[in-house]
DNA sequence: GTCCGACCGTA
DNA sequence: TTACGGTCGGACG
């Protein structure tokens, strides 16, 4: 800086008090977030960068910044303690204001200056005095007198609301006295607002006389003697003290330490986009405009910024924690722990407000609202290096008595994961008993650099021995006393599992938006971060690449690994303060803790076990499988005259509606022909040979490319067994899903299918045992639509889909013709998935009005199904849900939906999730019950599989007679004690070498 | 490489 | 007519 430049320093935090109460309210339209000063502000800046010149400030700024106060707390409370102590609480729509102008300030392209321990004026005092000996005018905006005692020829004030300078005569003018005695008579008279004391009884206008008088403060009080008044002149002796320490919190430090040097304030150019995407996200329209036209910049095509909103922890209202039965403990003092600073070290977690709304529903509200808007600083993350840290961090956690935990490892499969490190999130209580912060640190365990190695290198240096960074961990992860938080935990549990580590005591964010909100989008944590955090975390694909480049985790750089890791931890913690109490709020937590939480460590355990699969028997179906295929392929090819893509719908479709002109059946969404099997079916039954040919080649192809070929691949390298992964979260009603490999789709119907599940083997000495529910939906469709008839039917162990038909078409049930009971089978599945006339033509291959008619006649039969569907269908458009019979949630938000198949569609399963959902949640009860069932009968029968209403064990051979027993009964009760059913359920349980023959 | 549609295996 | 996941072909870049 130097001779001739203008240095422009705008006091942000005085500014806001003074736009906000001069300024009438102003909320932004869309939700009516308080922004009036705000707008102030950011016209006032404006004005200020473009046509500064034509203000009466008269002069173009070179260099510019604004400085905020960083906290109450500062050096001044050292001297005395009731510096500004009775400061209020500002008004309700100043506080997210404060965030807001920061935002303001960064969106202009301008430095935004603050430090810990000093005030704003401080700061200012500090770069007007370097500025000034560079030789460089300053204008300080502001009207604050107590800034007024910086005012020299080169450096003046500005009244940005009045548009008035500020210079020497100004101060005289209004005090009586030059600048530089401005620090004399603010000691004398004090400062009611900031409780500083001064003396009493002497106001400006005397303290102003009396240093015209004596010339300074100490020669008065040296003097005071000599003061004719005597109320006046007893004041003043007794308070002379107290004028001095006065002095002492009035006198701006001009030595401020500074984090932004001088030069740095330079004034930049403006960022169009940045600027008018801050402009357009607040609404402020007009001064869009303005810049859109000064910096030519496309106003339509920029979109609106996502603006976080700070609510500072100096803004807090006497919120208190009066507790909540699984929150955190409040632990005010946190010894060790030093808060992050910057933007997140100001987030604070409110708790519950007495004076407030004290109800799970305002908690909820609150939490959520406020992390909807605390930003993300990731410069406060830290990396751990040293067995030390991680012992402070580990202590820390302990007295906060919850920790965000995560693992990074190098596959999504936790089977064959290899840890590379872990990453922990604490909130702390040190500073501010009204909130928490949360800050997050990354241990690297494994981290290797590849550089010039082709065995891929060896650790990165200054890593935490794998084995005592695990020993250290485990102390944590094992204590019942510290609540771990994870996002997915079955997947961090079976890692540690791994590592010797039996997690105990805690809880899972995704299975808390699964029982909050199935149906309503996906349960992941970048899902969970957008819709709770309005954050995007960084994406691992970014971290680790894509494709071919793609490194594992212990190949990233552990700078890198630390940004993204760490922030998964504290998305992790925050999440669960957004969720724990919504949980409370709409009266879920007994669904969460008895069907969701408890299921992670009994899925976990299925999953570690694995199922033996024989190789040989699935290559030896390969080969055949192959064969067969290859044979069929030469027919197909010589009926369509031909070679073609068998497996290509679309060249098939050619072949056989073109080509061969078979007349075509439906058409796909795509406007295709289908060539599904039921297409092909009907033209085999038709007479063509072709179709049948296809259809059995595609069974054949099916079997062979899902099963038979790839299940050998899923054999683990060292169980030698294969390890399904269960998923808790996946479906909107309840049931689990499995993947890699998918084992609730092994093929049962056809023989040839059925060949694969003999590969399905015991382990020598054992067998396999299958148990599953009999019609276990039927049964809860009887339970809750309280049907008469099939009540009877469950209780009296009928057949029931031939009692079903002997209702409705009158025929006996002994000596029923088959095609008789298979239509009623098809009509009670279809009430299961809430029947149409359309879908059940086409099941049974009948005319719709045939099957309106069959609906018709049933539900003249069984009216309390009709009721039931009813009800079910009026309750999800009321609430956007439907319930199971444990009080589980599935949403469809579409069941409103203007149009009319997809209302329809909703419909049907808004009335099928409470039966299936239901059944789901029996078996999950049964399945939690199981493990200390099995155990306390003092048997080693392990849970292998769940497919939906079927178990499969591995039971030891001489333990079979006893083990099934436990196992029917487990799952016959799994309903009791929380519910009786009114019918009863029932369990067929086999035992065999394979699955085939178990089941 | 990534996505989507068609198809098909299970309950 | 419900709920899923896997494989393939084909189109996109």
């Amino acid at each position: 800086m130097k001779n001739g430049d203008h240095l422009f320093l705008v006091d942000g935090s005085g500014f806001i008090f003074r736009a906000f109460h001069a300024i009438p309210p102003l909320n932004r339209k869309s939700d009516g977030l308080p922004v009036n000063a705000v707008a102030g502000f950011c016209n006032m800046l404006w004005k200020l960068l473009t046509d500064a010149r034509d203000t009466s400030v008269g002069v173009t700024p070179t260099h510019f910044a604004v400085i905020f106060d960083y906290s109450s707390k500062t050096f001044r409370n050292g001297l005395y303690d009731q510096y500004k102590a009775n400061r209020t609480a500002p008004p309700e729509d100043l506080i997210p204001q404060f965030g807001l102008i920061r935002h303001a300030t960064r969106a202009f392209n301008l430095p935004c200056i603050e430090k810990e321990g000093y005030e704003a004026d401080d700061l200012i005092a500090t770069y007007a005095r370097l500025a000034e000996e560079a030789g460089a005018d300053v204008t300080i905006i502001s009207s604050d007198k107590d800034l007024m005692q910086l005012v020299t020829p080169k450096v003046s004030m500005y009244d940005s609301m009045k548009d008035k300078q500020i210079t020497i005569p100004d101060v005289i003018e209004k005090w009586g006295v030059p600048p530089e005695k401005m620090i004399d008579l603010q000691a004398m008279t004090g400062d009611s607002t900031d409780n500083v004391p001064g003396i009493p009884g002497i106001g400006p206008k005397t303290a102003a006389q009396l240093l015209e008088e004596y010339g300074d403060l100490d020669t008065l009080l040296g003097r005071a003697g000599e003061i004719k008044q005597q109320k006046r002149r007893e004041a003043i002796i007794a308070n002379a003290d107290m004028a001095r320490l006065s002095r002492k919190l009035v006198t701006l430090d001009k030595h401020t330490p500074l984090d932004v040097p001088l030069d740095e304030l330079r004034l930049d150019s403006q960022d169009g986009p940045r600027l008018i995407a801050f402009l357009k996200a607040l609404e402020f329209t007009t001064l869009t405009r303005r810049v859109a036209a000064a910096t030519d910049t496309d106003a339509e095509a920029v979109e609106p910024a996502y603006v976080p909103v700070e609510w500072g922890a100096q803004a807090h209202g006497p919120d208190l924690d009066v507790g909540e039965a699984a929150g955190p403990p409040p632990t005010p003092q946190s010894s060790t722990a030093t808060p992050p600073r910057g933007d997140a070290a100001r987030a604070a977690v409110p708790f519950l407000s007495r004076g407030r709304d004290a109800t799970p529903e305002g908690l909820a509200r609150a939490r959520a609202e406020f992390f909807a808007k605390a930003p993300f600083d990731h410069s406060s993350y830290v990396t751990i290096r040293d067995p030390a840290t991680l012992d402070r961090w580990i202590a820390d956690a302990r007295d906060a008595g919850l920790v965000g935990f995560d693992t990074e490892t190098t596959s999504l499969d936790a089977m064959q994961a290899e840890l590379c490190g872990f990453s922990l999130a604490i909130a702390d209580y040190a500073d501010d008993p009204l909130g928490s912060r949360i800050r997050a640190a990354y241990v690297p365990l494994t981290h290797k650099n590849g550089v010039g190695d082709l065995l891929g290198g060896g650790l990165v240096e200054n890593q935490i021995p794998l084995r005592e960074a695990l020993s250290r961990l485990k102390e944590l992860l094992e204590d019942p006393s510290v609540l771990k938080v994870a996002q997915n935990l079955k997947y961090d549990y079976l890692v540690m599992k791994r590592h010797g580590i039996t997690m105990q005591s805690y809880d899972d964010t995704m299975l808390m938006s699964y029982v909050i909100d199935a149906g309503n989008g996906a349960h992941g944590m970048d899902s969970l971060a957008e819709r709770w955090l309005g954050h995007t975390p960084i994406a691992y694909k970014d971290v680790t690449g894509t494709g071919r480049s793609s490194l594992t985790f212990d190949f990233v750089d552990i700078d890198r690994a630390t940004a993204y890791a760490a922030e998964d931890a504290d998305v992790t913690l925050r999440l669960w303060h957004v969720l724990k109490p919504q949980l409370a709020a709409k009266g879920l937590t007994r669904v969460y803790e008895r069907l969701e939480r408890p299921l992670v460590p009994v899925l976990a355990h299925m999953e570690e076990r694995g199922i033996t699969v024989d190789r040989q028997i699935l290559s030896r179906l390969s080969g055949e499988l192959a064969q067969g295929a290859a044979a069929l392929e030469d027919e197909i090819y010589r009926l369509a005259g031909e070679t073609f893509t068998i497996g290509s719908p679309k060249q098939l479709g050619d072949i056989l509606f073109g080509k061969m002109g078979f007349p075509g059946g439906s058409k796909t969404k795509t406007g295709q022909w289908s060539t599904s099997a039921s297409v092909l079916e009907d033209l085999a039954a038709a007479g063509h040979e072709l179709p049948r040919k296809i259809v059995d080649w595609r069974q054949l192809t099916k079997l062979k490319s899902t099963y038979t070929d790839a299940l050998p691949g899923f054999v683990h390298p060292e169980t030698k067994r294969v390890h399904t992964c269960f998923a808790l979260a996946a479906t909107t009603t309840g049931r689990l899903s499995s993947s890699d490999p998918n084992l609730q789709n092994i093929p049962i119907r056809t023989a040839e299918g059925r060949k694969i599940r003999t590969a399905f083997v015991a382990s020598p000495g054992n067998k396999l045992v299958s148990a599953d529910y009999s019609q276990i939906e039927l049964r809860v469709l009887a339970h809750v639509a309280d049907i008469p008839q099939l009540r009877q039917a469950f209780a009296d162990g009928v057949d029931i889909h031939a009692m079903t038909a002997s209702e409705m078409f009158g025929v006996p049930v002994e000596g029923m013709p088959s095609e008789i009971r298979r239509r009623a089978k098809a009509i009670n599945f279809g009430i299961i998935y809430g029947i149409s006339a359309f879908g059940l033509a086409n099941q049974l291959s009948i005319e719709r009005s045939e099957a309106g008619d069959y609906i018709k006649k049933y539900f003249e039969r069984f009216p309390g199904i009709r009721d039931y569907m009813e009800n079910t269908k009026a309750f999800a458009r009321e609430h956007g849900y439907v319930e199971t019979i444990f009080g589980r949630r599935a949403h469809y938000p579409d069941i409103r939906s203007s149009n009319p198949s997809m209302r329809a569609f909703n419909e049907r399963a808004s009335i099928n999730a409470p039966i299936q959902g239901s059944a789901a949640d029996i078996i999950r009860r049964a399945m939690v019950k199981m493990e200390p069932a099995l155990e306390a009968a003092k048997l080693s029968a392990r849970m292998l599989l769940q497919v939906h209403d079927e178990l499969i064990f591995e039971v030891e051979e001489g333990e079979i007679e006893r083990a099934v027993p436990v196992i029917v009964s487990v799952m016959e009760n799994a309903a009791m004690p929380a519910l009786s059913m009114k019918v009863p359920l029932k369990v067929d349980a086999r035992a065999a070498h394979n699955w085939d023959e178990a089941h």
